[in-house]
DNA sequence: GATGAGCGG
């Protein structure tokens, strides 16, 4: 019997012929209660001869060899948990259904301030990720999302608008970081955010595209009337083609507006655009 | 005729 796979480690390494398929196995027998362990194997020598070789070993005991002071000593600790009833010493694994509750002492809704009179069952549970950090409403909504987001007021424990130089001058905001917006001193501004927000409506709505209207086109079609924020042309998920319409943002109203008046209508690529604004999106 | 995906501290 020829075995059908020989791995390449276990080759011989000089050119003389493999023959050890035709000896027999290689037995282990023990170790015993004394631990002695003896190995039976047979190989070929030099001669080609067959020959048997016996090695016999003993073994440390096992208690000895693997396990630590520490170990052996817990061996002897009484039960707890699911295995409270197991006599000491017996059944050293036991796989425990029991439910481990983690704390969070940092969790959401922990802070004394926080939690008084909330009675809030989301407040409570510590497991609540969503945080408004705009309004601090739980488990409601995003920042990105606050419905009260031009209600709350700035944040002037962050940024302190700097009025020139009276500020620099006291060296109250020396080495504070000011974003642009903020920069120039003029309080006549309306809140950042508030703009921001205004500008990413500015959604002007393309149909009737031509299948192989890409976004590049689509911006290359209205960048012309003013600085698009964003274009987007919807694609089928499962064909990948496109569904024949898109939107293109502008960070003015005025430039969308104007968009709308000369491209709706327009001739594309073998279609009658058609142009307007956009609903605000479902959701 | 038609109204978008993803992103979480």
């Amino acid at each position: 019997m020829q075995p059908s796979k020989v791995r390449w480690g276990e080759l011989e390494e000089d050119d003389g012929e493999d023959l050890d398929f035709l000896l027999p196995p290689k037995q282990v027998i023990g170790p015993n209660e004394n631990g002695i362990k003896k190995v039976v194997e047979f190989k070929f020598n030099d001669d080609g001869n067959k020959v048997k070789i016996t090695t016999t070993s003993r073994v440390r005991k096992l208690a000895n060899a693997l396990l630590s002071k520490r170990a052996v000593e817990r061996r002897s600790w009484p039960k707890f948990g699911d295995a409270v009833h197991e006599d000491v010493g017996s059944r050293l694994t036991m796989v425990s259904t029991e439910e481990i509750l983690l704390e969070r002492p940092r969790a959401p809704g922990t802070k004394q301030e926080d939690n008084k009179g909330s009675l809030d069952p989301l407040a409570q549970g510590g497991a609540v990720l969503m945080v408004c950090r705009s309004c601090g409403k739980k488990g409601d909504h995003w920042t990105s999302r606050c419905p009260y987001k031009d209600l709350s007021q700035p944040t002037d424990t962050f940024v302190d608008k700097p009025t020139t130089d009276s500020n620099a001058a006291t060296g109250v905001t020396k080495g504070a970081y000011v974003p642009p917006s903020m920069r120039g001193g003029t309080t006549e501004r309306s809140s950042g955010s508030d703009m921001r927000r205004r500008n990413e409506e500015n959604s002007v709505r393309v149909t009737n595209l031509s299948e192989d209207t890409r976004e590049p086109d689509l911006l290359e079609l209205f960048r012309p009337f003013g600085n698009v924020s964003r274009v987007y042309v919807a694609i089928d998920q499962k064909t990948g083609t496109s569904r024949g319409f898109g939107f293109v943002n502008f960070v003015s109203r005025e430039d969308g507006e104007r968009a709308i008046n000369k491209l709706n209508g327009y001739g594309y690529d073998n279609l009658i655009l058609r142009v307007e604004w956009a609903a605000p999106r479902a959701n």
